[in-house]
DNA sequence: CTGTTAGCGCTTTCAA
DNA sequence: TTGAAAGCGCTAACAG
């Protein structure tokens, strides 16, 4: 008991049921090419009758465009993810491009998988969210483009790689943040979502180098931590930040321990939404209470984060223009706009805000 | 100085190359058929010296399956759908089947659109979180299955479609909730985030009616919240359910007028992440507090509910699993398992969990 | 302005 | 086993 349905419809059916030539019914229905009124109308008309629809598949077969963007990012179900797909889908949309998104689990050989599919796909460009570390782990990347396919960077740049890059300043963002802890007072402010490393570093150096060697935004905001460190003059004592895993778990007990410390912490600077709730359950846990005891400011505002008790001051992240921004100069690269500058990346850095709210006070006597 | 590229090898270049027929070089690309071990090495060598990609849209061309599957979502930026898109991406693709994602912005007319897009795009099944109310408004959807290409409905059922749907309870869902605040002891309890009319209706039936001209979702979890009314013998008031556009604003004048009433509401049921928000906002700017003097439990739970103070009792979804599940439904679709029986659709509801948390408390006396 | 013809790159009979 | 040739549905020259 299966419903009855022929083989839809193709476009010589059309022309024969309005009995023109195929080329006429492929420029009427193309919408190129001229086509007298008369002839026009009939083919609507057979087209109509038959219920129609181009083959897209076919169409790019022998236009070589698909009017596809690829979309690569760590993974979709993240709420920051979402909104700059969100911004990419919408950006694209208007323009007549479709997406096709691609979740790597933050893991480089699913990038690289990834980013052949989109390949085989033969979509018109890519944007992607690389986990890449330098250009000796993007050849992926070039390989798109020498392949014809253009791709820009969004929410992570890669060091070394020309390409163009939408993206926030997450040293600046960062700075501007523990900044604000440091003059409330703060001068044991802990750094919670350091570096994935296992064992502590006992040099600053070490530190930095460690992030030198994961995600690219995670390196920045370190490095911004510490720019607000040296500006204060305050000293760098690594017992401050928070390495291994990158888990709210591993969160929670880092920061326990700092709160913990002879010395302890009195004000935190968390990167990301994970490490904030990681921050707040430690807080709670060690019956600390915010701000009175300690001061927090996180990444990645939300909606949430206002109503929570206190209101918590966060780093607003443009997510949807960080999507619809990356769309737009890749739509450019498409439509042949010159590529980045061989004396360095086009760099187009978003602004951020740093939404006041309650949860930064002095440090208690 | 653009970067030399020339066109991407063809297989028959690759046959060239190797010095082989084309179908031979075809079929050791493509993995069918025979082909000796000798000539197979070969066409494997020429391949790979010359960078071969195999053109997935040409394939596709000739199969006839684009292995692709269309997801359309009302807003691929909201958390929720984010998890059910991931969901549904992560399934297909470890099936070897990529996505397609539009959001239709809660626009039934945009959903139809997209349906033709994916239509086009020869995509080999679609699921979709239909805003359509009924068989009258969901025409888009026969006319894919009409084409042959198998329709899955996550999230959100269209009563009177016979069609495979991956939900959730949401009437038993919300019953539950709503018995819970009861069964603390409350006898007035709000409902936030109702049906979107302009007036407030005098009547029961008036409002079931609405709420049934509207999301389904929606009108599930008010008939559940109705339903937990009636079991516990408590009379319905229209004062107490939100009406009006659903947004934060809308939502925190409601919650400020339940709350400013005579006989006030001392419980709220949000059924969605903004009812919460503002109802909490409102709680606030009231100088309420919960649960002393409001409880509250809200849908769609998330790491922050955890860490408010207090704790938000919460309903949660399994949003990775409707996915997956969607996604597993209609794989099996297209390899050809029967479809919804003719007695009735498929209904695969998944189980949502009441997270009790601290936001219940007995009403202040 | 319209129709004919030749591909786009791949799969798939069909002979050899 | 392998190769030649036809065809998927559409666009794009090129005549007419």
């Amino acid at each position: 008991m299966t419903v009855e349905r022929s083989a839809p419809p193709t476009i010589s059916e059309v022309a024969a049921e309005a009995g023109v030539g195929r080329a006429t019914a492929a420029r009427t229905l193309g919408g190129y090419g001229y086509v007298s009124p008369e002839l026009r109308s009939r083919v609507l008309a057979a087209a109509e009758r038959l219920g129609y629809r181009a083959n897209a598949l076919a169409r790019s077969m022998s236009t070589g465009v698909s009017h596809t963007l690829g979309v690569i990012v760590a993974d979709i179900g993240n709420p920051f993810f979402a909104g700059v797909v969100r911004g990419i889908s919408d950006a694209s949309r208007a323009r007549g491009f479709d997406t096709i998104v691609l979740s790597t689990h933050e893991s480089l050989d699913e990038e690289i998988a990834a980013m052949h599919v989109l390949i085989d796909k033969q979509v018109d460009g890519i944007v992607v969210a690389s986990a890449a570390l330098g250009p000796k782990t993007s050849a992926h990347i070039a390989e798109a483009w020498s392949r014809g396919i253009p791709v820009v960077l969004v929410d992570r740049a890669v060091p070394g790689l020309e390409l163009d890059a939408v993206v926030i300043d997450n040293r600046e963002a960062a700075r501007e943040a523990v900044t604000a802890l440091i003059a409330a007072g703060h001068r044991r402010v802990g750094f919670v979502w350091g570096p994935p490393i296992a064992g502590r570093p006992d040099r600053r150096r070490d530190l930095v180098d460690a992030a030198a060697r994961n995600l690219w935004t995670d390196g920045e905001r370190l490095r911004g931590y510490l720019d607000a460190l040296d500006d204060a003059g305050l000293p760098f004592d690594a017992d401050l930040v928070m390495v291994g895993e990158k888990t709210e778990e591993r969160a929670i007990a880092e920061v326990e321990r700092m709160l913990g410390l002879d010395d302890r912490v009195t004000a935190l600077f968390c990167t990301e939404t994970d490490a904030v709730t990681g921050a707040l359950r430690a807080i709670r846990a060690t019956g600390f209470r915010v701000p009175a005891d300690v001061s927090l400011i996180g990444f990645d505002d939300s909606s949430w984060a206002a109503v929570m008790e206190p209101p918590l001051t966060m780093i607003e992240q443009p997510m949807l223009a960080l999507g619809t921004r990356a769309a737009e100069v890749l739509l450019a690269l498409i439509d042949g706009a010159p590529r980045s500058q061989p004396d360095g990346a086009f760099r187009h850095t978003l602004d951020t805000r740093l939404v006041e709210r309650s949860s930064v006070a002095p440090p208690s006597a």
